[in-house]
DNA sequence: ATATAAAGATTACACATGTAGTCCAAAGGC
DNA sequence: GCCTTTGGACTACATGTGTAATCTTTATAT
């Protein structure tokens, strides 16, 4: 099964490709990529090889070409490597993590909103099942 | 300058005992990892030159012995991969971060304390800033 | 029909990383 | 003083990754 440690920063570029639209077909991928990265096509077709090899992409046949999917979806992929990185570099504290955006001043107004809604959602499960 | 990027995860373990105690012999810093992790002392100091020549450690001579210690803090290396993670991931969204974690059951009640208390500042100093 | 272009498969190559082994010099034990 | 151990330096080697070029098989244009 592919896990999320097994995609390298440049094969995420791909999978993000995949994840806004999907299948697409290699010169499709290829096209969509090259708006944001200089990388040759031979660079980019041999990443989908691997992506598939790895069985982090999916491919169907349509007459000579492949139609290239995910294999893994965004969500998951966000939860292993932010589970990773919680575990691995903030021992588990959630709130550590976000301190440090804090203080960088990445916290956006919507995000606060957005976390005062996940604590008032967090609480009310908290008094149900407790 | 050594930035978060360069340190592989194997090597993100010696910095962690560095982090927690130091200056540190290679013996020390192999029987702290050992107490973890089955390397061989071998592969412990091959990973110690590594990191003295991607100036991710410093080094002094102590006789004939070098006592080692990390040249990066461990906030700024967590500022680095959590930023990284932030961006590359969930497109510059704290509260998206957060989200996954929630619902994984992650957070705990000590870090909803932490983050009603990060709030009440970010919003103090909005007031003041705004 | 034939030459050419396009898709994917295969091969290439340098650098990073995990995982040690070997070499050499200094320190200690006896 | 000689042998063994220990510290660090250097060497080794497989696998992964970034970055393509070449090969092979069609499809297509003329």
């Amino acid at each position: 099964m592919a896990t999320a440690s097994d995609i390298s920063n440049a094969e995420l570029v791909l999978l993000k490709v995949l994840w806004q639209e999907s299948p697409l077909s290699s010169a499709d991928i290829v096209e969509r990529v090259q708006r944001h990265e200089e990388w040759h096509e031979k660079t980019i077709k041999t990443m989908l090889n691997r992506l598939v090899k790895k069985a982090v992409l999916s491919y169907e046949q349509a007459g000579r070409k492949y139609l290239y999917a995910p294999l893994i979806s965004q969500q998951v992929y966000q939860k292993q490597v932010s589970t990773r990185l919680l575990d691995n570099v903030f021992s588990g504290s959630v709130s550590g993590l976000v301190a440090g955006f804090a203080q960088q001043g990445a916290l956006k107004s919507d995000d606060v909103e957005a976390l005062k809604s996940l604590i008032a959602e967090w609480e009310k499960d908290q008094g149900g099942q407790s």
